[in-house]
DNA sequence: CCGGGTACTGTATATAAATACAGTTATGCG
DNA sequence: CGCATAACTGTATTTATATACAGTACCCGG
């Protein structure tokens, strides 16, 4: 992707903002009366040049057919500020299916780094040294890479679990953080395995007592 | 606000899937396509329905002018959906002042019950083993009051503190929630002490490796 | 000093979209 | 039963929006 002319770069801000604060993106007309050019033309410029250097994407022939291209916002996770929360998951389904959003709260996922894109509820207390308990709301950055030493949500054989990852040279170890749990072992030219995404935050919100 | 019909229901999924999806609010005919309607104004008709009943705001004279109002499931409550974020509480201050209002996080508020009133970051690890770690946002809902067994945060002799609250009799013991550190006890006769808060949740957003 | 890019003005037009008006069918309520 | 409400069909009309076409002014590099 090219870089932006500073002017650009404020019509692109602009866009952003527009989401942000009113749901949606912003018309020609609207542009224009922002930055009181006198010709919606200049809007019309301004967003083909957007699109040329792959900062936007233009929905020919709809009203309000602009969509943010560059890592800004967007994912499974919408700018409202809200995260699905994915409750049991099927063995061999996708994890981030309709079928497993059990319902969304009101949580920035900007709030963590990188970006979070669902919330696990977790279960069981294997990592509880990782002050990771039973009932937490895992949040999860979607990815299928993870480096080692990081928490992460991975499958195994069709079975969804949180642990600790562990690099050793052909086989992966899924270490628990409570000394009661043993570690997985895997041979990842012998077993099913995947990540499915980095612990990047908590949200807790029941047993507090 | 009055509960949705489930055809509303779905009508109201569809324009949220829709923002999440294209990054955009539908528009009437793509409501009317994607539900097989032979009309537009079927579309029309479930959007004043659901502006009724509060659930969407409509922006007349304007193309996918539709905003969510109630954020799906979560409880309606009126709030903005974002939490303060209180900083080092200075001795002799009340806890809620604008001077330690480091930031807002936008965080849903009616997630905790009782309802948070501000986020506070948690130092040191005496609470670890209750999952309370160094660096955690602490949701807490703003009381005098507590009952015995829950996690307050305390203000001792002008000083703010997190740990779970023990009555006896004309004492009050502060435990910490780690064998390395040690109880406060209180003669609530003698010393100054007031409870500011309980802990009603967690939100953690760094040191997750 | 010419060509190309940025950054616009000004006008025009097809169409995407909102929305009014007039009905229809079905269901539940008192 | 009559009546309100949900859930539509069908048609029409305005207006909001996208977008083409024709220019102007300025800066920059060759």
């Amino acid at each position: 992707m090219d870089e932006l002319t500073p002017q650009q770069q404020k019509i692109f801000d602009f866009i952003r903002k527009t989401i942000e604060r009113s749901g949606m993106p912003p018309t020609r007309s609207e542009i224009q009366l922002a930055f009181g050019f006198r010709s919606p033309n200049a809007a019309e410029d301004h967003l083909r040049k957007l699109q040329q250097r792959n900062a936007i994407e233009i929905l020919p022939g709809t009203a309000r057919g602009i969509r943010l291209k560059k890592s800004s916002l967007m994912s499974g996770a919408l700018n409202n500020g809200s995260l699905p929360l994915i409750g049991r998951v099927a063995a061999g389904s996708p994890i981030l299916s309709e079928a497993h959003v059990q319902g969304r709260y009101q949580v920035d996922p900007a709030l963590f780094k990188p970006r979070a894109d669902y919330l696990l509820r977790v279960r069981g207390s294997s990592m509880r040294d990782a002050g990771i308990l039973d009932g937490d709301l895992l949040a999860v950055h979607r990815s299928a890479e993870a480096r080692s030493g990081q928490i992460v949500v991975a499958r195994v054989h069709d079975e969804v679990t949180v642990k600790r990852l562990r690099r050793r040279g052909a086989s992966v170890e899924l270490l628990p953080e409570n000394p009661d749990f043993k570690a997985i072992v895997i041979d990842t030219r012998q077993d099913s395995f995947a990540i499915e995404g980095i612990a990047v935050g908590l949200v807790r919100n029941e047993r507090l007592l």
